[in-house]
DNA sequence: TGTTAAAGTTTCTTCTGTAAACATGGAGGA
DNA sequence: TCCTCCATGTTTACAGAAGAAACTTTAACA
């Protein structure tokens, strides 16, 4: 009741208010019934008021899978920053950090590759996936020159481990790395056969 | 013209009709705007006539998603069977398979992977997916037996492969896989990545 | 033949996205 | 200082969707 009716007509920066509505909702709901006019409800703000902002609500969500590989990135430069006693420790942590994101944010996660967050119809939401992605490349980079890594197909190792990184994460989140099917520490253990086909013989 | 009026009050299987309706709708749009009056409407049938056969729009969408891990089955399942040089060979011939059902049908395939088709609440899905999944588990037994794969964890070298392929196939929809990022023929690198994890050394 | 129930249709309510018209109030020029 | 403009709100309106309820048709069976 503090802020329900002190305030003012204008709100000083609803845009920032509306995406914060809405990566809670995303964060919280694991069913994914994202609507524009429960965000604007949840805003305190008319259910048209999005549209000063937000040409449609696939703008919003663009926005939003933007914002959710900007964090992924930031998480994953995070927990690589770290002082390791190998690269194949720093690859993992690395890898381990994106697990974790997705498993505590699974609905901007989904959102993020989902099919409404179109990267051919969006710069800003292609070129902050591609920073992202740019991660692990200088890991493996850093990973071939001294040594740890294999020298051969750098993108392939990329493609490699991207796929296999992503692959986990949407498992876990869709719960499809039960114990007793895929053994205890799953993303531990299947990122480790990975690292053997990375790793010098 | 030859079925529009000379249909019966009663379809005679309307079920599968609306499951073909949509599986048809599902192999056209990648841009995911699923809705039942759609299906109904291009099925021929008044918008309210799906729920004489499904409990909700929801149902249909595990149905959908049930056929669709059934098909992905025996795709795999047939590229499998056939006469290969080696495990390997047989391997990545079957991990394409997966990647190219999906680039075939990705609608359904993000479908089969997205938090509609709940596989905690539909013991039929879960084990239409979960049959699925044991096709890479028999393949990497057959490897480990006749000696190409190391025999180690079987549980995180199907855990490796499944989210290996899986993250394959995924990017390759988002088309995430682009020649320019990943080289030529980033599947086949990719996969040779991992089974240079899984042969014996 | 008459009854019944499965499988259709029609109609209704509530919700959504989005457009258009209207209201407010802060900032900058007369 | 006051007036006007425009960004940013609100209200109202409309089409399309999910789903519930009541009504209709027709095949099957006593």
């Amino acid at each position: 009741m503090s802020e329900t009716k002190d305030r003012p007509y204008h709100h000083g920066d609803l845009r920032r208010a509306l995406i914060d509505t809405a990566l809670a909702m995303l964060a919280t709901n694991q069913n994914w019934t994202f609507t524009l006019r429960e965000v604007a409800r949840r805003t305190g703000v008319s259910h048209a008021a999005p549209y000063k902002h937000f040409q449609d609500r696939e703008m919003l969500l663009r926005e939003l899978a933007r914002i959710g590989f900007v964090r992924l990135g930031e998480c994953m430069a995070e927990a690589m920053s770290q002082d390791f006693p190998s690269t194949r420790a720093q690859f993992v942590t690395t890898a381990q950090a994106c697990i974790d994101f997705a498993l505590g944010n699974p609905g901007l996660y989904r959102l993020m590759f989902s099919s409404d967050a179109d990267k051919t119809i969006d710069p800003q939401l292609h070129d902050a996936a591609m920073n992202t992605f740019a991660i692990p490349l200088r890991l493996l980079e850093d990973g071939q020159e001294d040594g740890s890594f294999r020298k051969v197909g750098i993108r392939a190792q990329v493609a490699a481990s991207w796929a296999q990184v992503h692959g986990l994460a949407m498992l876990a989140i869709s719960g499809q790395l039960l114990e007793d099917k895929v053994g205890p520490e799953p993303v531990r253990a299947a990122l480790d056969v990975l690292l053997d086909g990375l790793c010098r013989q």
